[in-house]
DNA sequence: CAAATATATGACCGATTGGTCATTTATGCA
DNA sequence: TGCATAAATGACCAATCGGTCATATATTTG
């Protein structure tokens, strides 16, 4: 039992950076077998079905990045600095915490109009985000670190949208220029709300 | 002559929204056969191969929705008025102006590791809009609407990103509410800085 | 150790993929 | 109208797709 689980996750390992920068589609069960260097009867023991295997290589993406993101901002002290441990962990679109990009972003636009239990993982994963800035802020808020007029949720909201529309244009320019003006703009404004 | 033209044509805009609504490696040309009604001949009399096919689909999404975009903006008065067009177009993720939502966002996504010609295409498109707003800002400093130290380069960036982010969060949630807190957010921001 | 169970293998399957091509049909021009 | 050219057809192709299964090999457990 403990070498079957094993095994699994070695699959999971070797095949989440292939669907997060290939896709769901584009990636066929023959890449995760050269990866993997495993039989094809093998990869079936373990996963019923490609479906299934992409499910848990999508979990396993937003695990990793999740783990890495909370990893780093709870060694934060303040809120502001939660704040800007975020922003800075995401401000490398070009190198980014995560072969192939933002999971998220990946495959939220591949999942949008084709598949909906991988797009309400997204979906969750994307309010995870947006709830984690939020409680920064209120906490900030609530220790007198931030202007207590700020809007919370909103603020949230446009944190991560404008992280998500940074991470789009510089993977596109492959440059993280344009990201770097997100990254300054968010910081600003932070300061401007700052006590 | 005439009548390839037509047909070319014909098949474009029936491949199209297929393209950026289940992606590229998810579009089989058996898909486009059934939206056409046409032979699997034929259409490789007018494409090549589906990548020539995949391109000119992308393609014709952007001029699609440059051109509806353009139509608007060319109706507004005010500088401001550009901007608030621009951003009002893009406002209902739910229901989009073009059917499988912003091309930017799904070809780019797709487009990046595995395409070159497509991400080029689409990294063009970025630019595009980012200078669309920018030149609208300059604009209305130039005419006296916005405050002369208003950073426009930096603002265009700033209100593609989170119109795509935007776009993103609300297309999976299913719901424009996240999307109207970015529309509100910006739409103050621009007030803020109107003189 | 031995029996039972779990895991790994790779040949094999039908379906589908992108793509070709000889042939037929429609179009455009002299 | 008649002829040359262009366009449309669909059978056909090799390759690949996701998936199965009898068989062989490890592993676990009594």
């Amino acid at each position: 039992m403990a070498k079957g689980e094993e095994t699994r996750q070695f699959i999971i390992d070797k095949a989440a950076p292939i669907f997060n920068t290939k896709g769901i589609a584009a990636t066929s069960m023959s890449d995760i077998m050269e990866a993997t260097k495993l039989s094809k009867g093998s990869m079936y023991v373990h996963f019923e079905n490609k479906e299934v295997l992409a499910c848990a290589a999508v979990d396993h993406n937003m695990k990793v990045l999740g783990d890495k993101l909370m990893a780093k901002i709870s060694q934060s002290k303040t809120a502001k600095e939660e704040l800007f441990t975020y922003i800075d962990f995401f401000s490398n679109a070009v190198n980014p915490p995560l072969t192939g990009g933002c999971p998220l972003l990946n495959f939220g636009t591949e999942a949008d109009d084709t598949n909906p239990v991988v797009k309400e993982k997204i979906n969750q994963g994307i309010k995870f985000n947006q709830k984690l800035l939020e409680n920064s802020i209120k906490k900030g808020i609530a220790n007198g670190e931030f202007k207590p007029d700020w809007n919370a949720g909103d603020f949230g909201t446009v944190i991560f949208a404008m992280m998500e529309g940074g991470h789009l244009i510089s993977r596109m320019s492959g440059s993280n220029d344009k990201m770097q003006i997100i990254v300054k703009t968010l910081k600003k404004t932070i300061e401007e709300n700052t006590l």
